[in-house]
DNA sequence: CCCCAGTCCTGCGGGC
DNA sequence: TGCCCGCAGGACTGGG
């Protein structure tokens, strides 16, 4: 499942179409189903057609191509998909395409098995507006401590749950948001507004950390093996997870407690009961 | 406003 | 062995 890592991996492997002119971008006629395009795909084209690509952004979870009109082609894989040069896994799952001129390479395509994945155009002024709603916070590697922990401090939600909101931070994962807790030895089920101020630098350091070394091994692949590197790789960094989807494992951080799994905002958590215990303000101020 | 459950989708694996 | 159901979860929607 791509989350900032996978992401920030699939936007390293096509950069080589910065510079490249766009012909024509279409739903792809082997597709099994269609996938939400906005807008429609003549207009869609009508504005991308013959524009120069300017750049290869990323925010959060998403791929964001920028032409010259600096209108913005987003990108969004969600379960499944990914935005690909070379040839996809599949022809059947392949689900839209810009065909490119003056670059190494043909076409950039997006591909996405489930066909949960979003590919939109935003105009300048739509796609500020879409920052603007708040429904797209900060990305996690563009984001202060301090902004980190005001965006956090007042909400009663479980830190793990929060974690995931992407108004709160953009491009933390189920996967990510269990190992950062447990490296920042938090137990995930804790109430943000009863963090403490040390627990929350831990959390961030944490956060940046896993992000940036993930980016290293160009991402996790899980074991439906889905999500390739540029390379039509698999990542390198499921192998680094301590906890995740390793339940009845033991702990590698303890060797002496089982890794346990259970379920929150219907998303699976995987944590160490050892490492990761609840502790009030209170009592994390008397230890320090 | 804030939060949560429900929804979409396909392929895989557990269980019978 | 083969079939079926439940599960995987990112992001959005609707409702309390």
């Amino acid at each position: 499942m791509p989350e900032l890592p996978e992401v920030e991996t699939m936007r390293r492997g096509i950069l080589t179409i910065v510079g490249a002119t766009v012909v024509r971008a279409q739903r792809t006629p082997c597709a099994k189903r269609p996938i939400e395009i906005k807008p429609r795909i003549d207009r869609l084209n009508k504005k991308v057609a013959g524009q120069k690509i300017k750049a290869v952004e990323r925010l959060g979870k998403r791929v964001v191509v920028r032409v010259e009109s600096d209108d913005r082609l987003v990108f969004e894989p969600r379960m499944t998909g990914l935005v690909l040069i070379d040839d996809p896994p599949t022809c059947e799952h392949l689900r839209f395409s810009l065909e490119l001129k003056n670059c190494p390479h043909k076409k950039l395509m997006f591909w996405d098995r489930r066909g949960l994945g979003k590919v939109t155009l935003f105009s300048p002024v739509e796609y500020q507006a879409k920052l603007d709603s708040g429904t797209l916070g900060p990305d996690a590697l563009d984001v202060s401590l301090d902004e980190f922990c005001q965006r956090f401090a007042s909400t009663k939600r479980e830190i793990k749950v929060a974690l995931l909101d992407q108004s709160t931070i953009a491009g933390v994962g189920n996967l990510y948001a269990s190992e950062i807790l447990h490296q920042a030895k938090v137990d995930p089920r804790s109430r943000c507004d009863r963090l403490s101020k040390s627990q929350w630098s831990k959390i961030f350091k944490w956060m940046v950390e896993i992000l940036e070394m993930a980016i290293k091994y160009e991402g996790s692949t899980l074991s439906d093996g889905t999500y390739r590197n540029a390379l039509n790789r698999s990542g390198g960094y499921q192998d680094k997870h301590l906890v995740y989807d390793r339940a009845g494992q033991t702990c590698p951080t303890c060797r002496t407690t089982k890794i346990k799994r259970m379920v929150q905002a219907q998303r699976a958590t995987f944590f160490c009961p050892n490492c990761q215990k609840k502790t009030t303000k209170r009592n994390s101020k008397a230890r320090a």
